[in-house]
This record gives C-alpha cells, sequence and structure tokens, in this order.
DNA sequence: CTGAAAGCGCTTACAG
DNA sequence: CTGAAAGCGCTTACAG
C-alpha cells in the first residue's frame, strides 16, 4: 500500500540500489545524472517517504532521542524544555520519543523498556527542577544528557541554571532601583536554587559599596501560610524585595496590599520565572527573571547528537554559546529597560 | 552488541521461531512447557529485549502513536493531555511520538514526513483550546482523533469539554451560594468556549425562580487594560462574579481590593481552568471547575487504539465513560464542599 | 511440538 | 555508472 524503493525502481526501470543512492544523497559521481533526476521525480510524484523502520534496521541507528521527563512536560517550563529539544532534533533529522515517568518508578522502567525496543539512539533525561539527579543505572552506560538538573557524579553531561548568577542578577537590579533595605524572600525547601541564589545574591551584595541590610525569609507554596509573615515583614521600612520564584512574587502583591504598600513606588521587587500567567495577572507588571528552559532543551539537545555523531559542538553557533539565564522582561524596576543576561551552567 | 532471538534460540539451542512464539505468547498447545519456560528464562538472564523496528517491519504495525499538537505540550494543560493519552497508550502497549508544530505550517509538515517515516499506526491531533479545526490533508484518510477540538465536517472523532456544562454548573453554584446580581466577566475572543459557556450560563438562570440580574463584562488578557472596567463594575452592588478563567479571576481578585469589596464575604466567584499556581496564590483560594484535559487524552488515545485493534470502547470501562469537566476544588462558595462535575463532548 | 524459509524495506560492499 | 546479493531482527505459513 505504502510507496517503497522497489515501486519507485519499477517505475523509472532501474534497481532499488540506485534509487536508494539517488534518495540518499549517495548518488554524486556514482550515478548519471539524467537518471538521478528522473528518480527523485518519480519519488516525489510517486509521494516515496523513506521506511524509518527498515532503515534503522539496516543501519543500527534510528535516530529516535528519549525524552525522559518526571513530570515536566506536564508543566509550562517543562514544555519549553521539550519544545527547544525538539527543535534541536528537527534540525538534525532526529526525532523525539517523549515519556513521562511521573516519579514512579515503574513507569519508569516501562518507558525505559519501550525506549530501548525502539532502539532510540540517545537520551535527554530531564528534571523538572535543578537538583542532583542520579541517572537509573541501565542508561548510565548509554549516550545521555541531563537537562535542568547535574549528575552527582559528574559522568553524565548536563546543563542546568546558573543559579548563583540569577542570585548575582537580582541583587543588581534592586541596587540600581535604589534599594536598601531588602527582603529576601526565599523556599524551605532544601533545593540547589535555594543556596546558590542566595550566595550569588550575598556576593553581589557585598560587592557594592552601599549600605545595605538583608532579611532572609522563608514562606512555604500556600498563601494561607505565606500571608501573615509576609504581611509583618513588609510592613517594616523594607524598600526592596528578591523573591525566590513568582509564585512567592505573587505572594508579595497580595501582601503589600494588606501591608498598604505600593510595589513599584515604595517598593522594588525582582522575581524569579517569569510565568506567562502572573505576567498578565500581577499589576504592575512584575520584574521577573526567567530560566532558560527552552535554551537547556536545545543545547542538550545539539550535545547529544553531536556527540551521537563523534562530532563536538559548534561554537560557532550562537544558539550554542549565548545561554542567557533570562532575555526580555518587564522591568518595574526601570521601566522598560530589559533585564540582563546570566548564563547557564554546562559541563563537559 | 544487542542481544538478538537468535542469540536466545543458540543458548537455549532451540531454532528462532520456537523462540519468537513463546516470547509473544503463541505457546500455548504449541511448544513444550520446559522448553518455553527455559526460553524464558533465558531471555530474562541475557535481558532479551525485542527490537521493535523489526517487529514493526515485519507486522506493518508500530504500536508507535504520533502525537500532534500546536503548542499545547507548552502550558500546563496541554501537558495533561499528554499525560493522559501516554497513560492510555502505556495501557495498551504503545508508545507516543510527540511533535509540536507551533503553529507553523511548515514545522507541522517535516512532522508529519517524520512520523510517516516511522510508520506510526495512528495520530492524536490536540488543539491549545476548544475550536473547530481542521485536520492537515494529510491526515484526513488516516486513523487519527482529534482532542481539545472538534472537526468541523465531523468527518473525525473528537472529544472536547462541554462548555455549556461548565457555564451552568458556574451558575448553579453561584445560585447556590446566594448570588443575585451577577457579573459575568467574559472574553472577547470569539472562540467556542464563549458563546457556550455564556448559553450554560443564561440556561440555567432562566431555569430559575429567583430574581436574577446579570451583567455581562468582556475583559482582554492584559491587567492594564482590563483593571478599570473591571474595578468599576465591582463598585456596583454585584455579589457574585462568574469568570470566563482564572487568569480572569486573578484580575477580579486584584480589582477587588482596588473596589473595597471582599471576596468570600461580600462577593462569591467562580472561574474556570483551575490552574495550579494561581489555586496557591490567591486568597481566598479560588473556586475553579477543571477542564478534563488528562480525561480528553485519555480518551482520545483509548479511541484511536481501540479503533486500531478494530474493536470499540469498552463503554464499562469507568475511565472512558466518566468523563468530568471538573473535579475537586476549592470551594470558596461553600467551604469544604466539592463543585460538581460535568462531562465532555465526544463524537461518534 | 519444532524448524527452515520467506519476506517486511532498506543500504552498501562487491562485482562488473 | 549500475545491479545482484546479503543482511539488519523479527514473525508466521508451511512442512514435517
Amino acid at each position: 500500500m505504502r510507496v517503497t524503493l522497489r515501486d519507485v525502481a519499477d517505475d523509472v526501470g532501474v534497481s532499488v540500489a540506485t534509487v536508494s543512492r539517488v534518495l540518499t544523497g549517495k548518488s554524486s559521481g556514482r550515478v548519471r545524472p539524467e537518471v538521478a533526476a528522473d528518480i527523485r521525480q518519480a519519488a516525489a510524484r510517486m509521494g516515496y517517504r523513506s521506511n524509518a523502520l527498515a532503515r534503522g534496521l539496516r543501519l543500527q541507528e534510528t535516530r529516535i532521542l528519549g525524552f525522559i521527563s518526571d513530570v515536566i512536560a506536564t508543566g509550562a517550563r517543562g514544555g519549553q524544555i521539550l519544545l527547544g529539544a525538539q527543535d534541536a532534533a528537527r534540525r538534525y533529522g532526529y526525532t523525539l520519543l517523549t515519556v513521562n515517568t511521573g516519579d514512579d518508578p515503574d513507569v519508569e522502567a516501562h518507558h525505559l523498556d519501550a525506549l530501548a525496543s525502539y532502539r532510540v539512539d540517545g537520551y535527554l533525561y530531564a528534571s523538572m527542577f535543578n537538583r542532583p539527579l542520579a541517572l537509573p543505572s541501565r542508561l548510565e552506560t548509554l549516550p545521555t544528557v541531563i537537562v535542568d538538573a547535574t549528575s552527582p557524579t559528574q559522568s553524565t553531561p548536563s546543563v542546568s541554571p546558573d543559579e548563583k548568577a540569577i542570585g548575582r542578577l537580582g541583587a543588581r537590579e534592586l541596587l540600581r532601583a535604589g534599594a536598601r533595605r531588602i527582603l529576601y524572600v526565599s523556599t524551605p525547601a532544601p533545593i540547589v536554587a535555594r543556596a546558590a541564589r542566595l550566595d550569588g545574591f550575598f556576593a553581589e551584595i557585598r560587592g557594592t559599596t552601599a549600605d545595605v541590610e538583608v532579611r532572609v525569609l522563608e514562606i512555604a507554596e500556600s498563601i494561607s501560610h505565606a500571608r501573615g509573615p509576609l504581611v509583618e515583614a513588609l510592613k517594616s521600612d523594607v524598600d526592596g524585595v528578591f523573591c525566590f520564584n513568582d509564585l512567592r512574587a505573587a505572594m508579595v502583591y497580595q501582601a503589600s496590599t494588606a501591608a498598604e504598600r505600593v510595589i513599584g513606588h515604595d517598593l522594588a521587587v525582582i522575581s524569579v520565572d517569569r510565568t506567562e500567567m502572573l505576567q498578565q495577572v500581577l499589576y504592575p507588571n512584575l520584574s521577573s527573571i526567567a530560566l532558560p528552559h527552552y535554551q537547556m532543551g536545545y543545547w542538550g539537545c545539539t550535545k547529544l547528537i553531536t556527540s551521537l555523531l563523534g562530532n563536538s559542538l559548534d561554537l560557532d553557533d550562537p544558539s550554542l554559546t549565548d545561554l542567557p539565564a533570562c532575555a526580555l522582561s518587564h522591568a518595574l524596576l526601570a521601566p522598560g529597560e530589559p533585564v540582563d543576561g546570566a548564563s547557564c551552567i554546562l559541563t563537559k
């Protein structure tokens, strides 16, 4: 039913070998140009589409990559990683077999079986947030790149956001906006980003000559618990707030009303995540440092493919070397001005 | 390098035919039980994993399904469709080849080529929001199910939310909470959901004996434009608000502060979408009707697979017949009480 | 109960 | 410049 090499060969009156040579671009100097043209034309006319299974079987190379994520493709951020990876894959003629484990080892095992069955050439292992992430042992010996996480043993290449740079950047923006008594709204969760952003933040503060006071407040993700402490903290003479993420920034917005502090006037606020929905909803617009999810996906996939092909990354390609931790922003702090970039951490 | 049927056969001392029979479950009464046991054991010991490419080539059936979406897998809601589809696929031994078109015809064409190359058995075509959606012509003759959209020509099976039921449900909840002067905050976008939810809403209102007044206000998605009209509207004697979606609900929350109306006290609010992030951020917790994304994905994928297998849907399976347009909810209107369900619209 | 053989659709070394 | 042939790893009708 589907048209095959054989069909095209019969139509033109040549052998399948010749058709194959022409259609895989191995014909220059090896097939008469007129014949090649005929073949290409017939293939197009007949709607020939090479069978990737047969090709994969023969070549022991499928050009399929397994994209494994915990619960990532579910959230908006994870979607961006997937998109970036997909764009990179497309560019090199690869396709992604996506799979979600829901952080369930049984589900993961099932999916790893499936991916192995389809003989994917390599794996992208994506995490829903930056953390040390041990690869399932079955993947340890296979071509794999970790995205938005790091290998605890450094044995696998990975891309993750430069959390310290994010902290630095946030501090810089608040200082630039004139803030001197800063509230740093953090998370109680012991994740990589908590410590690293705080480090970067203080590193930047120490580097300034201004007299700055910082208070760190950790709040949970539930507004009902966070509200009280936040209102309390905002009632003091705070003039700048660094928010660990947009969720907390949204809480700060709510609390600021109760504390009768006007954001953009009494208070400068900077946050991290650039959540689209909150961008549309918060007033005045939230200044937020974007995490480079798309870029990490793109970089991770390119890294994987080039290593599969035995090449190294093309460092002249700006999409590979220019990995900002943030791009444009509604700049509440200095309206109209975009917030600067900070880079990713690439291993190997 | 990879272990094959041949390897297992040699190890046990039988032919590949016999091994194949045992491993595909076609051995009962056709292979001696002891031999079968030996084979299974050897296969497990050697870590044999059947080659899906060879199988697909031989059987002309790959058990791969193409999951095509516009920009859907990028958002949180789209992720849920994908998850549901993935769970259904896994249950039947299928795997998903996911592809994002970004609403770009060239990208779509490229991906359709790729999916055709891999000889996927069928297609799931998912939309980022409920709309009439014409299938690319190449898919028209292939097994396809549309998810979160409807075929304008009714020629392709589809699942989409029962928007009217959502409108009805919202009205019912507001009435139950005692609201009598209702503000219906809609969207100016001419999409299916706008008209259908409004229809359902008014149908429900007309069915009540209470004396209810409704005012419809359409606002765009930008807080800076919406704020003025919303504050204005809320300053009147409104006692209930139906929000077209959570984004608008968040705007209503903001505006209510400026209008000095207290949500949960002066105002009952019901919304649609159940956006997780906003659930965590809005105070008091937002009552929001969830859209059945996971269920639509699950249903669509099951529908596709059963039609591929020549079966019809198993209507005794509750996960297929019980498709609520909403599930649990923080019920601001009547704290603690979950909001009822409303079903999906399934075609064919 | 079991095996030899054909064939799914490709690619490429080999021969001419 | 071109073709016949082998082989990737399976499954299954056919023969025994």
